[in-house]
DNA sequence: GCCCCGTATGTAAGCGCTTACATTTTGGTT
DNA sequence: AACCAAAATGTAAGCGCTTACATACGGGGC
């Protein structure tokens, strides 16, 4: 499969009669350019069918017009939305996304950063802000922007581009402690690597201890963010011989599972069983009923993301963190709790 | 925020005691160096922190070691996970992944081609094979390796890693008509772009067609992938002066948003109304029934086609297409059609 | 001890682009 | 028509790496 090589920046400028420096300045419409020449040299371009050569253009100019995004996984809905509208704004604005992921594994999620970076990243959009420092003073070293997506922390260093999960969840239980409810059990992802989880969680516990009321001893479950897990973590609380009423989910994939599971037993939900959600995946809407659960405005988190980013590189500057608004969305699985 | 510039492989040399070409015989372990100097090398890079430049490295060795994807959308389930697995099997490798979504729009995938193409993607990953020769020609002359996933073609010059969409489709649909059900109705993705949802569409009139009984006439709705858009389909199939007793999906988000619709209007599923899907992502075991669709391995299929672009671009040859088996999940969602 | 050859290492020429700086062109003033 | 600043274009020096080729080295056979 033989093929000619392909045609060179200098290829176009002697075609096009110019110099590669004219032609370099069409190319990235730097200015100064006369629109006579600038239509001779896209001509000469259409005609070869040249397109520039990546990695001579990354060694000149020193950037490679991409971000790389370390998520822990593609397969869970919550961050494929969000990704979505990340990928596209980049994309609208030339950036190309490269994509790796941690599977929740720090060291993983460490070595993922070195190699985006490596591979050239201009700059990295990173999920939660639990990681080394050692991990951020790479970054720093090489003077690369990064935002910290799908949370946020007040008065920061680091620009987050997120929603505030403690206050997420904080206002989620109060409603459910309105409804009456002084059982509660939370079923939560794993806190080791994930201090999104673990701020709902501390969310909740603030929710009850501002509230007030005398509540039973709030019940725990960690589970892996599948709907398995949530069932099973389900099956757990209910074990308890004084079950709770009410089932807060730091997931709407464990929610789901839960509710599913809830339905298996007999409970009725949210008769004899509330359960929330957090996130507002598509899956909330399909399950019946359909659950009453936390809504992260994941396309709008995506598009900021990418702004930022793009902002930074421009400016050299760091970039203000962005605070995105989160609001409970009621629809059938939560109730009031069951007179006795 | 001032930063020493990063070390060069000079650097690194100069450190070692060595020339540049001995670290970079050392970096790609391309022989020929002896154990002491590589030992030496080894450590002058550990004490600098090198890391090669990505655009030196890709200019002067004319390969970027990534791999691009174009899939219509990261939102969807039905690519998630293969995709993880593609990653995962690539980030072994030493692969890095991009990716570029094209919303099913022929004319974006295109672009996203280029575009990946221009940033030095050294083979590529696309779903199904339907697209301009020009497009197939371009990736030719630029001697870009790629397979086609998520289908497959006997006997193509294309290499398919995928499984077979009208075989499968045509095996299930043969399935609800030996349960008794002479009146289908479907409902796919939009087949003016998706050849799978076509391939699908062939294997139903096929299974008709072969089983021979006297059929009504098969009833087909195009819907996009959401659940709203199959509970809608669903409502338009029902609408007929006579509805279909069997649903035949091509795709279990489809399925799922028919299935709970069916179960709103108060139909009974399977017993009143049968409906089957396509894909068997995790969804399907969350609704109430469970759904009978077709498995597909979508973690082989990733990994397959990792596998086959890295041997393609190691060996500069073609690969073989690679048949992925599919199979019939029998959960709950299909029964035989109601006697009356 | 000498020669030869295979292996380890060094030398240096690019790879294709960007960009600082030098040079030429342009067109408005006087 | 001559002059000059501003705008357009050209020149050429790298960017940091790979690799073909040249050279140095070391050890076995005689």
């Amino acid at each position: 499969m033989s093929h000619t090589p392909l045609p060179t920046l200098q290829d176009v400028a002697d075609l096009a009669a110019v110099s590669t420096a004219t032609v370099s300045r069409c190319l990235n419409k730097s200015g100064h350019v006369t629109e006579k020449t600038r239509l001779k040299v896209q001509q000469a371009i259409q005609t070869l069918g040249y397109s520039p050569n990546f990695g001579a253009q990354a060694l000149a100019a020193k950037r490679t017009n991409t971000i790389g995004a370390i998520i822990p996984t593609m397969e869970n809905a919550i961050f494929a939305r969000g990704m979505q509208a990340f990928q596209e704004t980049l994309a609208e604005n030339g950036i190309t996304l490269i994509i790796a992921s941690c599977s929740y594994r720090p060291e993983l999620e460490e070595e993922q950063i070195r190699s985006l970076v490596a591979r050239g990243a201009d700059a990295l959009l990173l999920i939660g802000q639990s990681r080394p420092d050692a991990t951020y003073q790479c970054l720093a070293r090489r003077n690369i922007p990064y935002v910290l997506a799908w949370a946020h922390k007040k008065g920061s260093e680091h620009c987050y581009i997120g929603f505030d999960n403690q206050a997420a969840a904080q206002t989620i239980t109060r409603q459910v402690l309105e409804l009456g409810h002084r059982n509660l059990g939370v079923i939560v992802g794993l806190t080791q690597n994930n201090d999104r989880a673990r701020d709902r969680i501390t969310g909740i516990e603030h929710a009850i201890a501002d509230h007030g009321a005398k509540t039973a001893p709030l019940q725990v479950i960690e589970a892996e963010y599948t709907f398995q897990e949530g069932a099973k973590a389900l099956d757990q609380l209910l074990a308890n011989p004084t079950p709770p009423t009410a089932v807060i989910c730091g997931n709407d994939v464990l929610a789901v599972g839960a509710v599913k599971r809830a339905k298996q037993l007999g409970l009725a939900v949210p008769e004899d069983l509330s359960i929330t959600g957090f996130a507002d995946i598509e899956v909330s809407e399909l399950i019946d009923p359909e659950l009453t659960t936390v809504h992260v405005p994941h396309r709008e988190m995506g598009i900021a993301a990418a702004k930022s980013l793009i902002a930074m590189l421009k400016t050299q500057t760091p970039v203000e963190s962005h605070l995105l608004e989160t609001r409970i969305v009621n629809r059938q699985s939560l109730g009031p709790v069951k007179p006795h």
